[in-house]
DNA sequence: TCATCCATGTGGTAATGCCAAAAAAGACGG
DNA sequence: CCGTCTTTTTTGGCATTACCACATGGATGA
């Protein structure tokens, strides 16, 4: 087996297992074969397989025990599956949810020299915003200031598995390469705008003008899709605008 | 290298790769030593640096290149490595700020055939309390229901993960139990007007009585502490509190 | 009947070899 | 002197073989 197709081989098993186990072939508790087993059943090497049982162990699914096998601890969840992804709009709604409450939370518990740094941050997100191809650290550096600023390990860890999965979703990340080119000085405007409320010590300001800033992006990801996908997108964003305005009211 | 520590060399050596990392060691973009050095450095086999190697990618931490190398991607958080505990109080005070917001999507959204399911769960949760060793999974299955009443994968997704945090937290676990005993029917009462105001469709109320609920466990939790650390925690949990009333004034 | 022992299956790890892709180094031509 | 092409080296991908340690279960013997 030296077919290559793309992708590695244990990556590939291990997507078969993670069907098998979402088919429901292997219950929570069950023995999967062993491994010489399904190296011979899937044409691959021990090696291989011992790759593959790991990245499944390593997402807490299965659990190995040494001389007996690996057993199913717990079932995929939709998270897991590939196709996972995640639309930007669907990320970007979450994030002005979560995130307006995290700067509102942080305009009350960040300390001075948060502030200068974040302050250092927005004049970076200026600059790289000189350049099209500019990168997007600064804008995710300044996001996670503000959610380290609450002082909430569990609000910063929340706000970064969002760009995580922003990250790891590439149609998302496609998308905001898009909307960067039509979104680029109002975007300062409204980082300037939440730190300010920051420096304010404002909580309702900070929440409001967070979530200003990613209503904005939310609209920016509208002008990014393609002509074909306008009308259609428009009327999901619509009713996505409404719902957050109902939600917020 | 056959000595057996208990655990398997390949999370040996992904562990010792973490806290490489974690201090430093390797910033984003740094690439790792090649395969072939680790294993010598270390003293192991090529293949089980490959097997660590592979958990640290299955974690998103690096990303390997055919015929470049192993580059850094993201630097571990604090839930990635051993002993991150998150304590109970953060973890809800995020749910809090988060699952506010998430109800008050969900009172939008929410399915009829979702309201009738999220009603027998309150029903469950009346039972479970009877015994004080009953299970939180109706309570668990209530607040993960509502977040997958919002259809936004990314918030279902983040509070999925602060439940995940407070069952990896030893500590947190343990504060819930002790809290259970001394806070039974009021906790009824609030999970059923979080479902009132779902049923009513009015997302500020299912926004308040979220808040209104957790604050209530905020407040068990306090209640749950031993004598000793009672004056301690109240001053801390005091404090949590002014700036919560503060962040949501 | 029960405790002990050992054959067998299973995972754990090492060692080696070769291939393919990428990067680096060098040769060549302009 | 510089850019480009070619060759060499480095690096990961995977297969194969071999041996060890642990777990399990059934056979054996007390």
């Amino acid at each position: 087996m030296t077919a290559r197709g793309q992708e590695r081989l244990y990556q590939d098993l291990a997507r078969a297992l993670l069907e098998a186990l979402a088919a429901g072939h292997y219950p929570v508790g069950a023995r999967l074969p062993a491994e010489r087993e399904l190296a011979q059943q899937h044409g691959v090497s021990r090696p291989t397989v011992r790759e593959a049982i790991i990245a499944l162990e390593v997402q807490g699914l299965v659990e190995v025990r040494v001389g007996s096998g690996a057993y199913v601890v717990r079932l995929p969840g939709k998270e897991d599956v590939p196709g996972f992804a995640i639309s930007a709009i669907e990320l970007t709604e979450a994030r002005l949810l979560f995130e307006g409450e995290a700067a509102a939370l942080a305009a009350t518990q960040v300390m001075d020299q948060e502030l200068e740094a974040i302050e250092s941050l927005v004049a970076q997100i200026a600059r790289d915003n000189l350049d099209p191809a500019g990168s997007v650290e600064a804008d995710r550096a300044f996001h996670l200031a503000i959610a380290r600023a609450t002082r909430n390990q569990a609000v910063y860890d929340a706000v970064e598995q969002l760009w995580r999965l922003r990250d790891s979703s590439p149609e998302a990340a496609l998308l905001h390469q898009k909307a960067r080119t039509a979104n680029i000085k109002p975007v300062v405007d409204e980082h300037s705008a939440i730190l300010q409320a920051l420096k304010d010590r404002d909580p309702a300001a900070a929440r409001a003008a967070m979530r200003a800033h990613l209503s904005a992006v939310l609209d920016s990801l509208l002008f990014a899709t393609e002509e074909r996908a306008v009308e259609e997108a428009r009327r999901t964003v619509q009713t996505r605008r409404d719902r957050t305005t109902r939600a917020t009211a």
